[in-house]
DNA sequence: AAGGGCTTACTAAGTACTTAGTAAGTGTGC
DNA sequence: GCACACTTACTAAGTACTTAGTAAGCCCTT
């Protein structure tokens, strides 16, 4: 089980001495989740969250000290890809790539954790949004994960900072945020894992069978 | 020149008969743009953006009756791929391909453009958005688009309605997608049209040496 | 060519409501 | 008896939108 000190730098109002008031915090934390997820942050609002979890506006207040680090609390609880919590030992190369294509599977049981990121990320480029800085470090520390594993599924040894391998890397990224937004609005005609499955194996081929500058000249 | 007519369905209030107001309206709209590109749609209020176009609050609901319907207005205005305008002699096939791959380096120079969509179109998957409807339909529209430019790139024949197809079209559309907010947290770690490229030829190798069902077993 | 009648293009002021956030107080459990 | 976990009561600011009014222009008849 994860620790409850959170990596956010603000402190929270005194909260978390009973277990009782524990179990509430965590309880607004998962309200917040789902109301943040189907509103947007601007459009969500404390009375509604309030209201949910059967307290006042005060009240969650009274352990989230503003709306925006709600908000931010929300995002340090969990990783929708599920790869910061991997640990030191995490799988490498291809294990990795095939690691989140699963992830991409199980998260279309997971329609509240996508609509999270989805709207969040694309809301957090907006001037001001609280979110802006973690979206910013998540995305650098993704972009470094996926193009290790890139290099490490080719084999390349990582001798070259390859430029196409960071630009693979982000096209893999892009693809699955991408994939998430057409598959809200339209659950039956996107097939996420699918699409992301065969957009990472095509991207593995160009980049494998191409040690001299010749080919993909399609386009 | 396109008509003044609006594809939209609410009929505006009577508006635009003099120039000087034609004009005007033209500067609401293009101020509004800007606003719900920089803030979002629930964030941007009538407010700030009467207060940009010098008139008041009032002024800009003289011209669109509602919040909603100055941003549907918004969207009806332009087209951020511009393959709606293409008409119907557009480029098939491979040119269509590339001019996707044209348009977003031509975006690299339009970040206004860039953010209004990229956040409007996670914006619009929340609950009631007045935007759900216009891109629930423009994807529907993009994934037609790019599925038959592939097959025909392909020379596949329209004989078999492909699914692999439509997973390669809907990984096409959604990597220009995410790359769009990657870049706009940190333009300096993306190349949108490179990246983009290269999904795109990648993709397209990996279905055109495909008619046997054996390859891409890498993951 | 002048004036009546109508429309357009607004503004000022308000309505009714929601927003995040605060300050002070209350009841309960240790 | 006192700290914690709240609630009640509030504020100040903002929200979209309405209402009522006005100045200016256009068109048609006389």
């Amino acid at each position: 089980m994860m620790s409850e000190s959170t990596p956010n730098g603000e402190r929270q109002p005194r909260a978390g001495k009973s277990l009782k008031a524990q179990q509430r915090r965590q309880e607004i934390l998962r309200i917040a989740m789902d109301t943040f997820a189907a509103r947007g942050y601007n459009n969500a609002s404390l009375q509604e969250i309030a209201d949910r979890a059967g307290v006042t506006q005060a009240g969650v207040l009274h352990y989230f000290r503003s709306k925006a680090q709600l908000l931010t609390s929300v995002l340090d609880l969990r990783d929708a890809t599920d790869i910061e919590q991997l640990g030191p030992d995490r799988p490498r190369g291809l294990a990795f790539l095939r690691h989140l294509v699963d992830t991409v599977r199980r998260n279309t049981e997971r329609e509240g954790i996508v609509r999270l990121y989805a709207v969040l990320s694309a809301e957090s480029v907006t001037e001001g949004h609280p979110a802006q800085d973690y979206f910013r470090d998540r995305y650098t520390g993704l972009r470094t994960f996926v193009t290790d594993a890139l290099a490490e599924a080719c084999e390349l040894g990582e001798t070259r900072p390859d430029l196409d391998l960071e630009d693979a890397a982000n096209a893999i990224i892009a693809v699955m945020d991408g994939l998430q937004i057409q598959w809200l609005l339209a659950p039956d005609s996107v097939d996420m894992a699918a699409s992301t499955e065969r957009a990472i194996n095509a991207l593995l081929g160009g980049l494998a069978d191409k040690p001299d500058q010749q080919r993909s000249e399609a386009l």
